[in-house]
RNA sequence: GGGUCGGUACCGAAGCGGUCAAACGGGGCAGACUGUAAAUCUGCUGGGCUCCGCCCUACGGAGGUUCAAAUCCUUCCCGGCCCA
């Protein structure tokens, strides 16, 4: 452990937005530096959407500083609260999954939450571990802990509520069974998103019932989706996923809207602030050029992801297609067997599964979507030869090679 | 337990016996334009066919009334609110 109080407390502030409270962290780092100890760290995950994305990453780089900083970095894979369903956020009661369920997707989690965090101060626990092991008695106990009053304080669980839409007490449960999690690993300060601001704060709460030292919070911002207005989300499929591969990155990015730019280069890009501040002003007097600085920005995430030269290869693609019209570099072959190497246009958008139906097919050919070796296709009746190869495109980006099975392999 | 209101397409939300595959908004898709897969504008948005027309499925589930039901009746399931 290296870094001084001031140093850890100045990269810890990077881009919170709360931070509470400082001085109690403050004491914290000093108590550890001193003694030698890490701190405990904490994040808790919902395996209940297994696909991480840069909203998700934007928590775990946090994360990972601290590890980096010599802390050791607890995730806690919910994989027991995850049957209840983390209510936040939601206008609706969440599915409730099976045991089965949890523990696959929260595998799937680790490996990927993996991607950014260091294996090496990384301890990872489930929390059925210590909350399958309740009886009722101890959930009452945990429960009498809170108040009604307490917990309808939170923002959704209050707007349901006034709203008029069903709230389920199990979860009332849901922040005492997160809260639990801090007990039972003690843990110095719990990571999230700022969603989680209030369930983090039960954490302190519940620690202090149990006669521990309560613990700090610190919340990141959401990160708004490709669409620019909702946060980053599976289910709003507006998010970039860390799986992703480079070129499906390097597109999303650059779909964002312009107005999205600065959160991105210091969320997604990890951008430090005063480089954010330098290019606020170039955009502003026009020094720099807004396309450019999301050429820049989703080279810097693929980066992150995939290495710098996957950034590079994914630029160069990106502008052979959409600024010189030109065809990617990996267009898929689809053969497809027919008797006489005639197949009707619509059965081939269907059957290369472009459109889920003859009449969607339809539609796209009337509106002048689909493109048969670079020439519009009008004719949603016709015929065409596939005896040779053609290609196929639909939309300004989906392309594909057509041909015979028979043909093909002659 | 009683009363009352409600459950409509991917989502929100109109419609309350025929003119309803269902207004409107969001989302999605396509086109135009552009500096980008930004913004803006336009169109489309259940499925099948022998495709300017015809047919099938669809308005919480199951029955029923009617020439005709998302719309009326019965019953069941689910939810909100009020009373207990």
């Amino acid at each position: 452990m290296t870094a001084t109080l001031n140093e850890q407390m100045d990269a810890i502030r990077q881009g919170t937005i709360d931070l509470l409270p400082e001085d109690e962290l403050a004491r914290k780092i000093e108590n550890s530096i001193k003694t030698n100890k890490p701190l405990v760290a904490k994040l808790g995950c919902d395996p209940s959407r297994p696909d991480l994305h840069l909203g998700h990453a934007v928590v775990l780089h946090k994360l990972r500083l601290f590890q980096d900083l010599g802390h050791t970095a607890v995730l806690i894979i919910g994989d027991f609260t995850g049957m209840i369903g983390d209510p936040t956020g939601k206008s609706k009661t969440r599915p409730q999954l099976t045991i089965e369920e949890t523990i696959a997707n929260g595998k799937s989690y680790l490996e990927q939450a993996t991607i950014i965090l260091s294996e090496n101060n990384l301890s990872v626990r489930y929390n059925s571990e210590w909350l399958g092991k309740m009886n009722f008695g101890d959930v009452i106990r945990l429960s009498a802990k809170y108040t009604v009053a307490q917990i309808l304080e939170r923002d959704d669980f209050a707007k349901r509520y006034k709203n008029g839409l069903p709230i389920s007490i199990h979860e009332f449960m849901y922040p005492l069974a997160q809260a639990y999690d801090s007990y039972a690993i003690d843990a110095d300060i719990e990571l999230g998103g700022s969603d989680q601001k209030f369930n983090l704060l039960v954490g302190r709460e519940i620690k202090r019932a149990y006669g521990l030292e309560p613990q700090c919070i610190l919340t990141m911002p959401l990160l708004e989706g490709t669409d620019g207005v909702e946060k980053m989300s599976k289910s709003l499929d507006n998010y970039i996923a860390l799986t992703d591969t480079p070129k499906e990155m390097f597109g999303k990015v650059m779909s964002i809207p312009d107005s999205l730019l600065l959160r991105y280069l210091q969320y997604a890009a990890l951008a430090k602030q005063d480089e954010v501040n330098n290019v606020k002003m170039g955009l502003s007097n026009g020094e720099l050029h807004p396309r450019n600085v999301k050429v820049d920005i989703a080279k810097r995430v693929i980066a992150l992801y995939h290495g710098e030269e996957q950034g590079q290869q994914a630029f160069e693609e990106f502008e052979r297609i959409f600024k010189n019209k030109e065809l990617p570099d990996d267009v898929p072959l689809i053969t497809i067997k027919t008797d006489d190497c005639q197949i009707k246009i619509l059965d081939l958008l269907v059957r290369v599964g472009v459109a889920p139906s003859k009449k969607e097919a339809k539609r796209l050919v009337e509106q002048g979507g689909v493109y048969v070796d670079g020439e519009t296709f009008k004719d949603p009746m016709e015929t065409l030869d596939i005896s040779q190869r053609r290609l196929l495109k639909v939309g300004k980006r989906k392309f594909y090679y057509i041909c015979d099975l028979m043909a093909d392999s002659l």
